[in-house]
DNA sequence: AAGTACAACAACCGCGGACCG
DNA sequence: TCGGTCCGCGGTTGTTGTACT
């Protein structure tokens, strides 16, 4: 025996809502409450599906409801939770007052998800992602490592390209040896990249420097050390896509962080920092380690008690 | 001005848990 | 205890607006 529909599919209206619907909508539950939602619509005289109208209420007409941007607290906050929580965005949401969880939702993966991503922070273990290669790494026989460290090479490359010159993009890697094929560690890369119109000289121009500096970055991983050295000073040009936030990230001197951790792994933890809002004051904030606070051992990431709205089960 | 790509938001869908008789 | 029903959650898709070419 099926799951019974919440409705009689044939006959409820989909799709956008219209005022009239939802003031109908409004006034019934003004007046009658949110009790037993299969029998709202047809009470309220709408050709909706019970469900569609307690979302329609939940996430739109609720009057307290802030519908404005995201503040920046607001984004620190559910950072914070997210990386504890995950994707439990009733819990998150919950900690926001006038915010549902499908506007969270929607914030991170339109916005937060992308901004963490453009820190070097995965998104779904905020980690960096230095790091998390040099979990995989340690996990890998040394070819396979060199397989993955070609292949992400290859992608990094691919999408800071895109971003950079928002062309039209086709990357050959050619190895010195021309016999050879590519995946065999080349020591050298030639990147070109096809443009769709060259009637701009100063914009190619940008854009040869761009990939030259992109080669010599991924050719050479010369004279540094072998420690990474996690950024202490917070303001480094990530964190300025962050307002109000910092994750900080590795700094490797000339070295990509990621090829910096394959060759350190386990050996160092990064130490980064996060600027935490004041309770009130959006100027004013304060520094914490986040190694307390997004490490495996962390207690809610020393998260004060009064921080939070509702407890968190 | 038209077409295209992308971002942001709104809504839908299916599942699982809670509740109740 | 069990089955039926309802509600809420999270993932996904659809729609609209805006920027760019």
């Amino acid at each position: 025996m099926g799951r019974i529909p919440c409705c009689e599919k044939e006959s409820v209206k989909k799709g956008q809502w219209t005022p009239e619907e939802d003031h109908k909508l409004s006034s019934y539950i003004a007046q009658h409450g949110t009790r037993n939602w299969r029998l709202i619509p047809k009470n309220a005289g709408l050709q909706r599906c019970g469900k569609s109208c307690r979302l329609r209420w939940t996430n739109y007409l609720r009057p307290d409801l802030k519908h404005g941007q995201f503040s920046d607290t607001e984004e620190q906050i559910i950072v914070r939770l997210h990386s504890v929580l995950g994707n439990r965005w009733s819990v998150i949401a919950a900690q926001l007052p006038g915010r549902t969880d499908n506007d969270v939702k929607n914030h991170w993966n339109t916005k937060l998800k992308k901004k963490l991503s453009g820190m070097g922070i995965d998104p779904v273990t905020h980690k960096p992602y230095s790091h998390l290669m040099a979990e995989i790494a340690t996990t890998l026989a040394p070819p396979q490592v060199a397989n993955l460290a070609e292949a992400t090479l290859g992608c990094l490359k691919d999408e800071m390209l895109h971003l950079l010159t928002k062309k039209h993009i086709d990357i050959q890697f050619q190895s010195p040896n021309s016999h050879a094929p590519p995946q065999t560690s080349p020591n050298s890369y030639n990147i070109t990249s096809k443009h769709e119109s060259n009637d701009d000289d100063d914009d190619d121009d940008t854009i040869e420097k761009i990939k030259l500096g992109l080669s010599r970055a991924i050719i050479h991983e010369p004279h540094t050390t072998n420690k990474p050295c996690w950024d202490a000073n917070m303001n480094g040009a990530s964190s300025a896509n962050f307002p109000g936030f910092h994750y900080a990230l590795p700094s490797f001197g000339h070295e990509s962080p990621w090829s910096q951790s394959m060759c350190t792994a386990g050996d160092q933890q990064p130490q980064f920092h996060s600027k935490l809002p004041d309770n009130d004051s959006e100027g004013e904030k304060d520094t914490r380690n986040v190694s307390t606070m997004f490490g495996p051992d962390c207690d809610l990431w020393d998260l004060p008690s009064n921080d939070l709205i509702n407890p968190l089960v």
